[in-house]
DNA sequence: TCTGGGGTCCTAGGACCC
DNA sequence: TCTGGGGTCCTAGGACCC
């Protein structure tokens, strides 16, 4: 049996943590740039406060009832989910455990005997919010698939519930699966949602798990829905995955404060990404080959859909993999020049890194010549200063000082976990 | 006039996730 | 006026090989 572990509106309680006054009262926190509204307390949802609606949209909502918004704090989420994670680790073994996002992981329960199962789930769910002060949900199921409904269940239904559902019997899983529109499966996006509802008239996920492999197969693309269809039917089809895995892509993207016309602050957004990128390479010890930048104009039609159009990238090869910022920055900024038109407005640039493999400069090597193993040791002492200190406090001239195309973050919180000088106080 | 069969690698693009 | 920022896997089709 396995667990998904799931924070329960993960930004938004981060935030709550350090202002318990706003327990209880609506919050929401807002992407980067202040674009949309990413997470939504509880009350903020009962307001109608829409998901991953603009955030200029929903205002008059949130001004009419004193909802708190907050900016994002990456390093604020990204420490508490590393507590939250170490908690399950040391509940049920670290190899048990496989951290699928932020604020999601799953857990490997089958070291534990089926009768005890609900009271795991429980000591898990109290044990997080204890240690942690996050509240979290459990769903326990035969697949990940249907944890994850197992979870979806549970959220929904909280107070009945106590945020846990373990589905152990056949009968659990058929209520449940019938309990679950089609669109709330695991793996179910909204065009299949559609697809599955308008051709098929498959509204539920009871419906859905008794069709066929090779119906998903066809209809459902391919091995991804034949996989989809064997995990709702309890066969497990998606295992555990192994923790240290290295990212495939590596990708550094933001929007800009305001619009920008000006070449050189949109090489100095891309020196700054491609710095960015370059620091999660090598604490991830890899390198890369590829580096693809684009950049997206202002003529991108929001009423198409979110990213539809306006958006041009281009790539080049490097002739070795690397994971110095210096030689990414250089062939980034190179490319900007191909990409950038006079007289266009661009609000929107990002790099990404690919073709990854091992970084070979690690630790000092052989087989390098001297001068690289002292530009490794320069990268190391870079990561270390910007990680301890404030962010970016040694940083390369091509990333610019003054920095007018960085984004708006005006409602960020302190980032109380991470920076001694933003520690929260007890007066 | 007739023009195989099998394989690999790469890329673009589509679907999904949080 | 103002709409994020990451990732994954899979498929189809083209280039190229023997």
């Amino acid at each position: 049996m396995k667990a998904i572990v799931d924070c329960n509106n993960f930004y938004c309680s981060c935030e709550r943590l350090f202002k318990p006054h706003l327990d209880h009262k609506p919050v929401v926190v807002l992407s980067n740039n202040d674009g949309c509204i990413i997470s939504r307390s509880d009350e903020a949802k009962a307001l109608g406060v829409e998901m991953a609606g603009p955030y200029f949209k929903a205002k008059p909502l949130i001004e009419k009832h004193d909802v708190a918004v907050f900016s994002s704090n990456y390093n604020l989420y990204g420490d508490l989910s590393w507590r939250v994670m170490e908690t399950l680790r040391s509940l049920v073994g670290k190899q048990n455990v496989e951290v699928y996002s932020v604020d999601e992981a799953f857990v490997d329960l089958s070291i534990f005997p089926p009768e005890e199962l609900q009271a795991i789930a429980m000591q898990i769910r109290e044990t997080v919010e204890q240690w942690t002060g996050i509240k979290v949900s459990v769903g326990v199921a035969p697949t990940k698939v249907l944890a994850k409904a197992a979870n979806c269940l549970a959220k929904k239904h909280k107070h009945k519930t106590n945020c846990v559902v373990v589905l152990d019997t056949k009968d659990k899983i058929e209520r449940a699966l019938a309990a679950t529109p089609v669109g709330d499966i695991w793996g179910v996006g909204g065009r299949y949602a559609h697809k599955l509802q308008e051709e098929w008239f498959i509204t539920d996920a009871l419906q859905l798990s008794k069709m066929s492999e090779e119906f998903a197969r066809t209809h459902l693309g391919g091995v991804v829905g034949a996989r989809l269809i064997r995990e709702l039917k309890g066969i497990p089809s998606k295992e555990m995955e192994d923790e240290l895995v290295s990212k495939k892509m590596i990708a550094t993207t933001r929007m800009f404060g305001s619009p920008v016309d000006n070449i050189n602050d949109i090489k100095e957004a891309v020196a700054t990404y491609t710095s960015r990128a370059a620091e999660k390479l090598r604490r991830q010890h890899s390198a890369a080959r590829i580096i693809s930048v684009f950049v997206v104009t202002n003529e991108q039609d929001h009423s198409l859909g979110f990213n539809r159009g306006g958006t041009i990238s281009t790539y080049t090869t490097l002739p070795v993999a690397t994971s110095f910022t210096n030689e990414l920055i250089k062939p980034a900024v190179t490319l900007v020049d191909e990409l950038f038109k006079e007289g266009k407005l661009y609000k929107k640039a990002g790099v990404m890194l690919s073709g990854i493999v091992p970084d070979a400069s690690i630790q000092g090597n052989l087989f390098l010549p001297e001068t690289k193993n002292c530009e490794r040791r320069l990268m190391d002492m870079i990561d270390n200063v910007n990680f301890s200190q404030r962010n970016d406090v040694l940083k390369f001239a091509a990333s610019g000082t003054t920095r007018d195309w960085k984004m708006r973050q005006e409602l960020r919180s302190p980032r109380y976990t991470t920076r001694w000088e933003e520690l929260y106080e007890v007066k």
